[in-house]
DNA sequence: GCAACACTTGAACGCTTATTCATATATTCA
DNA sequence: TGAATATATGAATAAGCGTTCAAGTGTTGC
């Protein structure tokens, strides 16, 4: 149990940060997710934070199965970036991928993706004026 | 040395990506958002693809509203890191700040993050297993 | 076999981004 | 006023990431 007793450091070197509320700053320590659920999140969120993927996912979405080739040139990248993002997007599966001959055939695999994309264009429509701090 | 060249210039200049389905890639580049909104998209996934700020985030969505202090101390990072994070944040209208004296209370200013992060969980969930493509 | 083809991959370069350190601002209290 | 506190910010180093170029794999058709 990782709770922190106690406010002040109690031996030089310890850890600094003053601690305003120390029953609460305990309680939703415990209650975060593991480093490793969050260092997976967060890279499952990094797929989506490019824009070369988000056109890729939105084609999907829009096509249903496309080649790498097509998939380039429906979302103006080289065909190399194409197939290096969906890669990436394959091995988190996201997309998968049927092989005729040739051919590469992509799919969206994940039906969270959608939903994902939906809610990031919802948040983009209240977000539309100012951004500076306040 | 460049053995690629044959593939078919038609004329200095042209687009050298081969296209196999014309039509749905007219289709599906019509029906793509705009550059602009892509960008911004990714950058709001972006703003979630980083260990430290989603843990900041889940603190939220667990402790309500917290200083920055306790959310450093709850989330295991510097109150600097915690600081120029919120900053982030806040600048995106993710989270939202109120001041009281030389504290600043911090809390989420966005339902559709909620949603965002039980659908990454969500996906977390069944991707639990392999994670390699080959 | 040979060549065109659809896609993949590795390496290199440049850009973005996170973290840290030091310092700045603003508020409270003695 | 001056010291302590809570947070903010700028600069700098370092790590990560996307793009491109060049080359590699496996397939189709002559």
């Amino acid at each position: 149990m990782n709770k922190r007793s106690s406010v002040a450091p109690l031996f030089p070197g310890a850890c600094a940060t003053p601690i305003v509320d120390a029953g609460r700053v305990a309680s939703v320590s415990r209650a975060l997710p593991s480093g490793e659920t969050t260092r997976d999140l967060a890279q499952i969120f990094g797929l989506l934070a490019d824009p070369g993927r988000l056109r890729l996912l939105a084609a999907l979405l829009e096509g249903g199965e496309m080649c790498v080739c097509d998939l380039a040139a429906a979302t103006g990248q080289s065909v190399s970036s194409a197939s290096h993002a969906l890669r990436l997007l394959r091995m988190h599966r996201v997309v998968k991928v049927r092989r005729s001959g040739r051919m590469a055939y992509h799919s969206l695999a994940d039906s969270h993706v959608r939903m994902l994309l939906d809610l990031a264009v919802a948040h983009l429509g209240h977000d539309a004026d100012g951004r500076d701090d306040g």
